[in-house]
Formats: C-alpha cells, structure tokens, sequence
DNA sequence: CTGAAAGCGCTTACAG
DNA sequence: CTGAAAGCGCTTACAG
C-alpha cells in the first residue's frame, strides 16, 4: 500500500504538502496540487485510516450495543443509524449482548479504548456505572429504546402513551376485558407500557389483567403462552395487548388453536410494530414506532455532540417518538 | 486517559516494559509486574487500540457488508458473525448497501483503507473487481451467501438442493402443478433456487411455472403479486413454492383472500427460513438454513486467513450449507 | 505557498 | 531482565 510517503516522492514535494492538498486543509498551489493528485492517483494512494485516526483523536466509528438483531425492531433501528453514518462519515460498529450484562460490559470497555468515538446502546441496566463513566470520559452514550439512566442522552418511543392509547381504542370499539402480556418489568419499555395501560384501565373503571411467562421475553413464545394463561384465567376476555409482534404473533395463534374468530371474538393488537403485523394472514393492529427514524436521531445526537466544542458540549437530550395507530384486521 | 508514559512513569520503568507486561509478551520480573499491574490499575490504564492497530498494521476488525437487515436472514448471520468475533477478539463493523451498488463501492472503499482486517459481504455482483484486488492487497474477502466470485472464499446455502428437494417434497404429497416465485435472477441465491426448481420439475415430466412482480425482490408485496398471477395465470395450481419467507407470507396472504384453503387447495412453502415461518396462524413450511452458523464459518473463515502466515495463505474456500426441509401446517 | 519537526500511543527488534 | 530508539502513517503548529 502507497503511504503518504511514496506520493511525496513521486511528486517531489513534502508529505506535509501532500497531507495539505488532498485534504484541502489549506492553500496549495494548483500546480503543486495538480502533481500531487496525479502521484496521488498513479500509485493508488488511499489514505491509511487508523493512523489520521489515532492522530486526530477520532475514528469516525459509532458503537452500537443491542441485545439482539434478529426478528427485533433493533434491525430496523440499526439501519437508520447507518444510514445517518454512512450520511455523516461514520462507520458503525456493531455489539450483539444477548442481554448478558458482562458481555455489554466487555463490549463496552473494547469500545472505549479508541474504538468508537461515541455510543448508541439499548442496554441492559446493570452498566450504569460504566456507561456514566464513559460519558464522563468525553465519549457520548446515547440510549435507546431503554432509557435507564436520566444522566445520559435518550432516543425512545412513548411507550405508555401507546398502552393508554391502546386501550382507549380497544374500549372504544367496544371490550371491556382487556388482558396485557406485560413483559419484563426490569426494562423501561416494558414498564412504560405497563404503565400506560393501568393508567387508562384504572380511567376507564376496567380490571386489570396481566400475563407473563417464563419464556424469553421478546419471543413467540412468550406471546403464546401469556396469552393461553390470559384465557384460561378470564373466559369472557375479549382483547389483547401484546407488548411487541412477535409476542402478538405467539397470542394470534393461541387464539386460533382455540378456535377463537380474530377479530370477532377476540381482539389482538401489538404496541410495537416491526413491519411485520401487515404481512399476515390476518393482519394485526399495532402501534408502530418510527425505528429507522429513531436510528437516525441517535446517531445524528451521537454525533453532534462527538463533533461539538469540548467548551460548549450540548445538554444531554431526550428525544420521545410518537406511536402511531395502524389499524388492521385484527381488532 | 492514562496511556502507557504515564504508567511508565508512576511503575519508574520504561514504558516498552509496561508494554511487556501488561501484554505477556516476555519475560517480566515478578516484582516489576506487580508495579506495573499496580499503576495501571491506579490510574485505570487502558490501551488505546488505535495506536496498537497503527502500530501492528492490524485492528481486529471485521467489515460486514450487507444489502439490509431487518427481516432478513442477514440479521441472523450477522449475530454468527458477531459472536465468532467476540470469541476471537475482533469487532465487527457493518455496512447496509441496500445493494446500491454505488453505495458498495464507497463503503468498501472505507473498509479496506485501514478500516478492516476482513470483509465478509453479501455483494450486489457489480463490484466484482475491487472485490477481487481487495483480496489481493492482502484483506481476504469472504462472500455470503451470495457467490458471486469465485475467486473469492464463499460461505452459502445449497439454494439449488432446497429448489430441487422441494418440488420433489411437494410431488410426493400430490401436487402437480407447482409455481415457483423465482426473484432476481442476478443474484446468485436466486439463480440456484430457480435452477434446482427446473431440474427437478423436468425430471419428474411437470410443467415449470414462474412467477414475478417489480417490487423489491426481498418484500412482502413481491410474493404477493408473484403469488396473484401465479393463480391468475394457472387455475389448476396446486403449490406454490416462495424463495424466502416473506414472499411466502405475501403468498399465503393472496391465497387466504382468495378464499383458497391452505393446506388442502394450495400448498405453500419457503425456501429460505427466518424462523417466522413457525410463528405464523398457519405455519409455513420451509427450507431452513443454519443462518447464525453460516454467519460463524464466515468470520472463522476471514479470522483464519486474517491470521495466517502470510506466506502459507490458505487457499480459498467454498462452503455450502445444506439446507433442511422443516415441515409444517402450510403443505 | 511549502518544508522540517514533533507527536498521536503504542510495539518490537536491538543492546546490554 | 530492562532501557533506548525507531517507527507504524498520518496531521499540524511553527517557521520562513
């Protein structure tokens, strides 16, 4: 590989010049720039990016840290961060935790240590330290999804708004029992549903019904189970609200192994749509976040502050995505 | 950030012994050691990769390159290869193409400018010549799932097999008159499918019967238009056979609107599992491929060629998963 | 307008 | 067993 080194000599000029005229970082003269292009391109030259980096103090590389990719709105999310990066000169660097708190923290001390000049994470709550820690050090952390410290910058969708809203529709078009599969209270955005919906059951004079499992939480399987042990328990429940798709998905086909007309006899909606509700057989009724939009305000936070004068670093920010109703068949 | 002068300085050694050290590189005085460890840790000393990267003409790191990952079978891969990397140290750097192939060019450009050890890629095909001297500038490149090159080491399902044992499946169940959803036919993945579809629908004397639409190829709405002519073209159609998941989904939507009874009028199966096929009110058969190992071969592919000597590369390599027939309630 | 020098934070032959 | 020096490939004040 050509260094700056080899260019200067081919076009008989310093590197320092060299380094000037392809970054355009101050007045060549054409001639000279000319020359130095030419050198430039004759050899290949492609500058080497880890050592502008360790010299600037800055990779130009976004850390991302989620639990999990696959059949998550973490996919989606993820690709709206790397567009904006792509977009702003960033590469993104992805870690997958699998929610294993010492995982994201081996993850997270590999990122510190130079590799990323910032952090986006959907965390697991058990870092908190480290990830003030890292913020502290001059490195910005940006949550999302989960917002678990208030210290640190935040991307999230109103996650209680969209249970309130959720039961306000559900009530409105006329039931009256509404089971929640409420999911892991240890994370916020499961909390935050819960929340929303007891709020606006306890309004509207309903009971509160819940289920759980002990199956993974984002899984089909959780869905499926929660939901049998919700119609087990309440014969005359007439809707109900899963936290994210696949855990609807799991409550569909519980309700159709029993038999049970969607939305005739039960209603079935989701509280956060991963695209994936309007692609069935029977579609379902959920309230989407904004994700990919969601990825691109977290890198656009991440980066803003990255770039900002370290004398007037910007105020931590938390930013709260709107849920939107997008009815379908299922309700 | 403390870095290694001023642990050098608070252990009074030299800093090249705190290097040997802190990294087991050669014989150290138990006691110096002990110094050392210590002042590291006062002064929460953490390597700066970035300077090791420039340093060792290495960073760890490993450039993914895919057209999209939500709801795709990318995400899957993705989490094997980032958890074969977490194994061996390397982080793992991704970049969506959309496959543009435009966008490909410029990310590439990044990676192999010092940005990557390794590239793994799921590549548009028309980017076929950086690929090929990126391998010889001395970063391997590794192709998924797509083969495009064959120059270059491959990690892919036997799309061609999955085509093949799935019509011979749906013979032996009855049906006759098969449509296959056969997608982009530049794309290798396609291709093999579409190619094991024919051979086996010769060979057992039925009629071959395609179908298509303009939508992005990887889409719901792609298997649901293909699926809509499909049955309009061909009353007495009696399977259906999607590429992957979602146009199976976008299939079984046309059929139930059609108020066609799965499985006992039209069977419909996919030939790329995501895993969601199991989650479905009918669930749907499908070939599954073992995405998260394919992502793992993948990055011991890259790792190991990384690694090697280089005057004993290894010799590239062409890994075809078989794929397996999961049956379910769709055929 | 351009060159010479210092330095980013490490690692690694080379001495001793 | 450890120190001093060179160097990875850049960028950027500092002169002139």
């Amino acid at each position: 590989m050509a260094t700056l080194k080899d260019v200067a000599k081919l076009a008989n000029v310093d590197v320092s010049t060299v380094s000037r005229a392809l970054n355009n970082t101050s007045y060549v003269h054409p001639d000279t720039k000319e020359r130095v292009y030419a050198a430039a391109k004759e050899l290949g030259y492609r500058p080497n990016v880890m050592a502008r980096a360790l010299r600037q103090g800055r990779g130009h590389v976004l850390g991302v840290v989620v639990p999990r990719l696959h059949l998550t709105t973490f996919s989606e999310i993820l690709q709206g961060i790397e567009a904006e990066a792509q977009k702003q000169g960033y590469m993104t660097m992805v870690c997958v935790t699998e929610d294993d708190p010492k995982v994201e923290r081996d993850r997270l001390n590999r990122l510190r240590n130079g590799g990323a000049d910032g952090i986006i994470i959907a965390a697991t709550g058990r870092n908190g330290r480290i990830l003030r820690d890292i913020q502290a050090s001059g490195v910005p952390v940006v949550q999302l999804v989960r917002r678990q410290e208030l210290e640190l910058s935040s991307v999230v969708a109103d996650f209680e708004a969209s249970g309130r809203e959720a039961v306000q529709y559900l009530y409105q078009k006329g039931c009256r029992s509404i089971g929640l599969i409420a999911g892991s209270q240890h994370l916020a955005p499961y909390r935050g549903r819960y929340e929303g919906y007891r709020k606006a059951v306890a309004e509207l004079g309903l009971e509160e019904i819940t289920g759980s499992s002990q199956r993974k939480v984002n899984s089909f399987g959780y869905g499926y189970e929660s939901a049998n042990q919700l119609l087990d328990e309440n014969p005359a429940l007439d809707a109900i609200i899963a936290a994210v798709d696949v855990q609807g998905l799991g409550a569909i086909r519980a309700a159709a192994e029993r038999g049970l007309k969607i939305p005739e006899q039960i209603k079935i909606m989701s509280l956060t749509g991963h695209r994936v509700g309007r692609m069935l057989e029977t579609t379902m009724t959920s309230m989407e976040m904004p994700a990919f939009q969601m990825g691109e305000s977290a890198a656009k936070l991440a980066i803003e502050e990255i770039e900002a004068d370290p004398k007037h670093k910007p105020a931590r920010r938390h930013i709260n995505f709107a849920t939107m109703l997008v009815e379908r068949e299922s309700t």
